[in-house]
DNA sequence: CCGCACCCGAACCGTACGGTACGGTTCACC
DNA sequence: GGTGAACCGTACCGTACGGTTCGGGTGCGG
């Protein structure tokens, strides 16, 4: 991205954006602006403001306002990173308690404001101007995710841990014993409560529901 | 409602809105918009001129445009009607079919595209202005349905038919169990699938995965 | 020293939209 | 027929914000 603008249209879903250094500073000021304020909290003049750059420097950038948003979000996206899984079917304890992390990671990263701030974002833009964000926010993250998860859910199967027809669907079941409403109300506003909160309890008991459905 | 403008704060959440025969169709029109082009497609202009009324009216009937915002939401949600419980559980097999039932209309309200756009719009908003939609939504919509499921399924325990120890605990289950991440999906703007179109079978195979986790 | 690339800050423009004001019409009621 | 409330249509105002332009400043290669 050295000086075309950013456009989603021509940029590979899987490819890293590769922001500079000043751009990255720049989009990380205008997701700080988003989580506090909304969309409406991110304009071009105040961003200008807050990140110390130029009106001019933004457009030249990313294009216009929209490719500014598709921008935070590709950057956000990019940022996230999951714990690996190098060798985590060795035996059926570690395996389950692999499964645990990874769905104790995706609450966290799903519960974290930056992450609603986004969804927000890109949950009111969904239906105008072709909704990329929302195609933008589902290919570079909810479905790197869920590929993530339906390898690790195969590999559990192959090693004869779980028993399932469609890895896709085990998944998406996992997914909502996990989520289940909390994500959509987090998403309006209301705030956690205390058992919410903890992710490690509420990962484990996700996990075993799940087990007591697809264990082998 | 009759002449005073629509205020959230002092009109009790389980409270009908009753707003007039012109202005219930006022609201429709308003929601078609929302549903067609999100909020930035509801401009009290275009509000107006659609409705064939004046921005006079709608200023004097619902305060200011957040006014109308939440009068759209509240009108919704007084529209939307479950099927009754009458005598459900008189044996296991129809308080199944019941409780299929149920899944059943909340899939067909939640997946609605006036639901979706509700959805969007409080969402969208609910990092600003003290967040009015978002808690209207919760408070008329989901907490509503979520009392409803609860005295159901604690129904069920009362007649030995499930096993829990909180209704609430179980409901979200169910919940997640029936919308996994189709719903957050469809928010984003992705088109369901075939399958996920399916409301009966999707409903009867969360059921089904329910009463594994909590049949008695 | 010159030119060039890059960028900041500020001024500027056009427009869309929230909100208000006003004249004219309908209609119920006396 | 007179009166007043409710309402429509339209014109109008103020402002916020997206987007552009311009002057000036800094660093660098030649």
């Amino acid at each position: 991205m050295p000086a075309a603008a950013f456009d989603i249209a021509t940029s590979r879903p899987d490819a890293a954006p590769e922001f500079s250094q000043r751009q990255q500073v720049v989009l990380q000021h205008a997701l700080t602006l988003l989580v506090e304020g909304g969309e409406k909290a991110l304009t071009t003049a105040g961003l200008a403001r807050t990140a110390s750059c130029s009106k001019e420097s933004l457009y030249k950038w990313f294009g216009d306002r929209d490719g500014l948003l598709a921008a935070v979000v590709a950057y956000q996206a990019s940022q996230v990173q999951f714990p690996s899984e190098a060798g985590a079917t060795a035996d059926a304890a570690t395996f389950k308690a692999h499964v645990t992390a990874f769905v104790e990671a995706l609450l966290g990263v799903l519960f974290s404001e930056t992450s609603l701030a986004l969804n927000r974002l890109s949950i009111g833009q969904s239906n105008t101007n072709s909704n990329r964000l929302g195609q933008l926010l589902l290919v570079r993250g909810k479905h790197m995710i869920s590929a993530r998860a339906r390898t690790m859910l195969e590999s559990g199967r192959h090693h004869g841990l779980l028993k399932f027809d469609n890895a896709e669907d085990a998944y998406q079941v996992l997914y909502g014993l996990a989520l289940r409403d909390v994500h959509i109300r987090l998403l309006l506003g209301e705030a956690a409560s205390p058992a919410e909160k903890d992710l490690k309890s509420q990962a484990e008991t996700a996990v075993d529901r799940f087990y007591q459905l697809f264990g082998a």
